[in-house]
DNA sequence: GCAGATAATTGGATCGTTCCAAATTTGTCA
DNA sequence: TGACAAATTTGGAACGATCCAATTATCTGC
């Protein structure tokens, strides 16, 4: 009774079998006779056993089904979907999830990593903390457990991985927008000196020069990559000598900021200025004006992370593979192409 | 070497001592000689040891060192933010978390909450899924593993909780609408019959009759708990014969889409209408207008349960503890209190 | 140099499961 | 009924750490 938890052994003794016969039945195992089973089952029911996964876990064969995921910004509702994401397919494939968050500190980060490895997950996805080094994740590897990094890559690190299409996004979404009849065209927000900044802007450049418009390099204006970050940028931006009068932002959280930054200089979205995101976050669509953006679908995303890592850890031993998730640029109100043809209007 | 992992056996036999010694090293025992624990030490880190917590773990003493969390919608900014306050508490006591999101269902809970379970989790925090009922929490509280039900509550478990004040906080927002002149002040968004919409539109309610103002309860216009929500709310509200100046609503993601809705329909927020928020979620401050609204601080608020939660495990068994957090209003400017006094113009 | 104390170390046995080889039961057919 | 195969069941030895009781090394003071 209160002689502690409920084992095998005890199952046994009160079914009439022997433990091995019970662990059997645990795994569903075809070599159970079908009455045996069920008397198992029921007693297994009554005593209100508890499977224990720890002691199951020792034997170094078998899979912990734990995995780990560490976001950089769980704040960030890209983060947060592209997590949901994730653990929907985790918890359909019966597995749970260490989620952590390392705010972008790499101490954090190779703090709960290896707190992770302890507790034995059988795999790791990573949107690494800024600064993320090769090194970091090289015991990790070393050991054999797959690891992905998303969104974010880890220079040097033989992990596979899965990331958006920056490039491809923001030239499609600057082509929209020379295609509405702009011509100062910024790109506002984000951190430079991130590989995903750099993809974003090269491609907002390439779709520039391909036009035969000077990409200026005082039209790029980095920042945080958030609301406050956006304000900050647009402010910056409609300071300029000659203003640009769209821009294309590093992600929909400075998409919203910039919105916020033109209204307060009386400046109407989509009207007056064109605005386009990046990630198309769930508030993208619901949003007046709705806002135009990259669609990376966070959730989706998450999915496809989760299902990469899974196929790695089944296989046993599988090389590291990068994926590109395409994206696909979602026209809203933001942008000004919203069906009343008022993109030219703004030229004025 | 490629023989499996490194065990405490091997970190004993390269060190030349037992592994008793090497355990004592482990848990920094001060029974070892500097000089020994100096050698061990430096054999773990030499062969790239991994601490073993699973099987540590399977010792009926000492705790996994593992708590759950499970929260309804980790698309919520307010839940990502609670999970991000729980995550710090955590990581510096040195635990890890299962972090899963029921999304709202009931079976998706009640999986991941016995998944969690067979991997030994020593405490779970849990913001309910609609619909969640004693029962399913029972056998968990049974086994003594402590509980705490954060956000909703769960009718009849026997768990620690904390909520925030939803009546206090409601009483106050709408004492400021009225105190800047409104007398026709809505409630908007949120699902009725849940204990937080019953809390908060009592708040309204009290507010309202004490000030000498009938609360009708067409001025309750219920939908999701979300931006949509906030915007379908708002157009009904519009509709009615006598409309309303300013509005409580549900959360801040409804009250956003409130001013998305108000927008649409050519209104400024915090000119044309006083708009309040509850949550004061991270985008509250930097939105424009700036949301005033009830600041429940999620992410406090989620350190804060962490502490509770540890303190319990720690305790061994304690009683479980109700407690309330405490709530404030932020007064910012989409009620129209912005500085400029402009809060009684609306009502002309 | 030796008793007595203190410091440091060490073999098992144990936790709850899985897995293997071996044992037992049941079934089939001549 | 006996021989053989197939279907079930079962002890015990892992897995990797902890903990207790017992052992050995080191230190006192005289």
């Amino acid at each position: 009774m209160s002689k502690g938890r409920v084992t095998v052994v005890d199952i046994a003794r009160a079914a009439g079998v022997s433990k091995s016969t019970v662990s059997l039945v645990l795994q569903s195992s075809p070599l159970v006779n079908e009455a045996t089973r069920a008397k198992v089952t029921a007693v297994i029911r009554d005593l209100g056993y508890v499977y224990n996964r720890g002691a199951a876990n020792l034997r170094q064969s078998a899979s912990s089904r734990i995995i780990g995921i560490v976001v950089n910004d769980l704040t960030n509702s890209f983060f947060a979907e592209l997590a949901v994401g994730m653990d929907m397919v985790m918890q359909s494939a019966g597995y749970v999830q260490f989620l952590s968050n390392s705010a972008e500190s790499v101490d954090r980060q190779r703090e709960v990593i290896a707190s992770m490895r302890e507790h034995g997950i059988s795999g790791l996805i990573l949107s690494p903390a800024r600064g993320t080094e090769a090194a970091d994740l090289k015991p990790l590897v070393a050991s054999g457990i797959p690891v992905l990094a998303v969104v974010r890559n880890v220079v040097g690190a033989k992990v596979s991985t899965l990331f958006s299409d920056n490039y491809a996004g923001a030239m499609d979404a600057v082509g929209h927008l020379i295609g509405l009849g702009h011509r100062r065209i910024a790109f506002l927000g984000g951190m430079a000196n991130t590989t995903v900044f750099a993809e974003r802007t090269a491609g907002w450049r390439d779709a520039l020069n391909k036009a035969g418009i000077p990409a200026s390099d005082d039209l790029v204006i980095a920042s945080t990559a958030s609301r406050a970050g956006g304000v900050a940028a647009v402010e910056r931006a409609l300071q300029l000598p000659e203003p640009p009068t769209a821009a294309l932002c590093f992600n929909d959280a400075a998409a919203f900021g910039v919105c916020d930054g033109l209204r307060a200089k009386g400046k109407e979205p989509g009207r007056d200025f064109g605005v386009v995101g990046f990630d198309d976050v769930i508030e993208a669509e619901t949003a007046v004006p709705a806002l135009t953006t990259v669609s990376v679908d966070p959730q989706g995303m998450g999915r496809r992370a989760a299902q990469m890592l899974l196929k790695q850890i089944n296989a046993g031993r599988a090389e590291p593979e990068a994926i590109v998730n395409s994206v696909r640029l979602v026209v809203r109100e933001s942008c000004g192409a919203g069906g009343n043809g008022g993109a030219r209007r703004m030229l004025a």
